[in-house]
DNA sequence: GTCACATACCCCAATATAGGGTATCAAAAA
DNA sequence: TTTTTGATACCCTATATTGGGGTATGTGAC
């Protein structure tokens, strides 16, 4: 085994399947399965001795969740990569291991050739997920096209988001200190709140701001 | 041409490109090449007499960029995709555009199967990417491995970020006003700031929270 | 010729903020 | 086992911020 070789562990409760993948992955060129897990706690407690470059993580798992684990294991080592493999295909928890630093995810019922596509992509600094799910990632951030509010309004609100007070965004914007007020009575009019905290909590649900 | 007919109008100012464009789109099956502009105002002017569901949308363009024109579609008219081609694989303009609206993207060397692939994906409700944007866009809200602040410390200040008071923060918290006044001025002491605005824009930009 | 938008000003009372301290207790790290 | 960190809590003080009540003007769109 040479330098270059890439180190996986797999965390999959279910034996069966777990040896089921480190036959696969053995067989791909450079691939080396060095350690399974059926908890991610294990995997844990001996991630120094296996060093591995990438963990192949269950998100149905006894103990702590694939999506906690892999929270856990980012914190204390980032530049191992994780992907997650999953049988129900919630975007939902998708999502959350995605964001919790999941570089991709793929299906339990997934080939050969779709895993070592996968293993490849990472390889190669990039995710893996199906363009369903990268929807999914690319519509959490894009504003909503139903906002209530005007444009000088969404902009005065964002600043609120980041702390800024009344005068900050005065000058920011470089107009009166009344003016911002003024915009700030009409938004907290338009969406039926009193308070800043309500306003933005309410502007980030609906993705106003 | 049935009603199951997916029109396209192509928006590139490089007349030949748009016109090969239409050549290919043309030869998929169930898709139509409807109209071609070479600004973006003129597709604009044009779109309720075109009705596309899916513009083909250049982001180095004369006048307005692509990615503003995609905002502006999208704002007017939610309902139509937009698929971006650029020729500078410029990831943060790429990723600007998707924020924007679009729903992928594809290089202007791509050939017929990788826009077919794309508008396959699309007209399924999915995104079209490579990898590495994918990858990009995932890290976009993945927090930092290397915060300075406790879990604790990053829980107040992402309540200070919603816009909530130090005793709206107790009262979620269940502790004391004082307690949290504490946190903060830990939090602001680590990040060497003394305002709230200054540390959620700081934090936001590390990604601390 | 309205209507929406952005601009600006008045008054006022209640709250929030930031900076300076100090101190206790449990849990984790050395 | 000792030390350090994290979370908790309190005191004092002055200034700044907030939200609610108004009213008004110029501009550009429809």
């Amino acid at each position: 085994m040479n330098i270059y070789e890439r180190r996986i562990v797999i965390i999959e409760d279910n034996v069966e399947l777990s040896n089921l993948y480190a036959v696969l992955i053995n067989g791909i060129d450079n691939y080396h399965v060095i350690n399974g897990y059926r908890k991610c706690e294990d995997a844990i407690d001996n991630i120094r001795h296996d060093r591995p470059d990438l963990i192949l993580m269950d998100l149905e798992l006894p103990g702590i969740s694939g999506t906690e684990g892999t929270r856990v294991i980012k914190k204390k080592y980032p530049r191992i990569e994780i992907l997650v493999i999953t049988i129900h295909e919630n975007d939902e928890a998708i999502f959350q291991a995605l964001a919790a630093g999941a570089c991709g995810y793929i299906s339990k019922t997934a080939g050969l050739t779709e895993i070592e596509k996968a293993l490849r992509q990472i390889e190669m600094g990039g995710a893996y997920m199906t363009s369903r799910i990268a929807r999914r990632v690319i519509e959490s951030f894009q504003k909503s096209y139903y906002s209530p509010l005007t444009k000088r309004e969404t902009e005065i609100l964002s600043l609120i988001s980041k702390g800024k007070t009344y005068s900050m965004i005065a000058k920011d914007l470089n107009i009166a200190n009344e003016t911002v007020k003024s915009h700030i009575k009409k938004i907290y009019s338009k969406l039926h709140v009193g308070t800043k905290a309500d306003a933005i909590s309410l502007a980030l649900k609906e993705k106003f701001i």
